[in-house]
DNA sequence: CTGACTGCAAACGTTTTGCACGGTA
DNA sequence: TACCGTGCAAAACGTTTGCAGTCAG
């Protein structure tokens, strides 16, 4: 029962082998940085070109299969999508961690406040993580 | 008085005639990103390079006299550092709103709970703005 | 007067593109 | 089999750098 196959079809994406290694790296990492996915999925897919993963990134994107994570002073970090949490990015380690609130719902009465619609939060909280504290 | 000269020796940085352009537009706009501030400023300096606009917002950026705003699907924006505010982000003009709130009390709890120290909130709400609906 | 800043052009790193080949459905 | 996806190399893009000249303090 491969997951990640039947996700990919859901998107009308076909299921290749590359697809399939990218996604397993970044639901082993959580969030991951292009740099990073490239080394990772090299090291067990050594023939893999670099223009096949920024391709295959932007349509996974694209279709919001995977949301890329802008973050302060670091490049960014791509992720498979899940609905409104936060990001935790510890400044010492560099670690990112999901905070599982409900964003919307806390901003829902300030949004309501200014006539605003909020289809998107972002919100990125940057400090200092328990273990290295 | 020209409080942009004031300001820039605050930091350590000298008053050019460059740098003062770039913080009117900034302060004009709000927000703006580089190929609009570069745009703005030609029409009224057209000798000014686009390595200096780099450089000088580079070296405000530095000192925090200016913060870069990371966006979901546009480029960057740069703003006159103020505290902790949230930013609206209307997808349909495109418009940056400032939120005056206390974003970083709104995750207080949150983050004591997860052993967490914040320094810094970065909040974007993307959605419909009221002059949009 | 001195060090910081400017503008130009060249260099750089990252991302995108075109194209021939290969693989999925 | 048809089309989508891959890999390579080249191109495009945004940003940075080095340098000689200029200006703010």
């Amino acid at each position: 029962m491969d997951t990640f196959t039947d996700l990919l079809r859901n998107y009308n994406l076909k299921a290749t082998p590359q697809r399939l290694a990218i996604l397993q790296v970044i639901s082993r990492y959580g969030h991951i940085n292009i740099d990073n996915l490239y080394n990772e999925i090299k090291s067990q897919f050594s023939s893999i070109s670099l223009a096949t993963i920024y391709k295959n990134i932007n349509s996974m994107t694209e279709v919001h299969l995977l949301a890329e994570v802008k973050l302060p002073n670091t490049k960014s970090v791509y992720e498979i999508v899940k609905e409104g949490h936060a990001h935790l990015k510890c400044e010492l380690c560099g670690d990112i961690e999901d905070l599982t609130i409900d964003t919307n719902s806390i901003f829902a009465d300030i949004s309501k406040l200014h006539n605003f619609k909020i289809n998107q939060s972002d919100v990125i909280l940057s400090g200092v993580c328990k273990s290295c504290q």
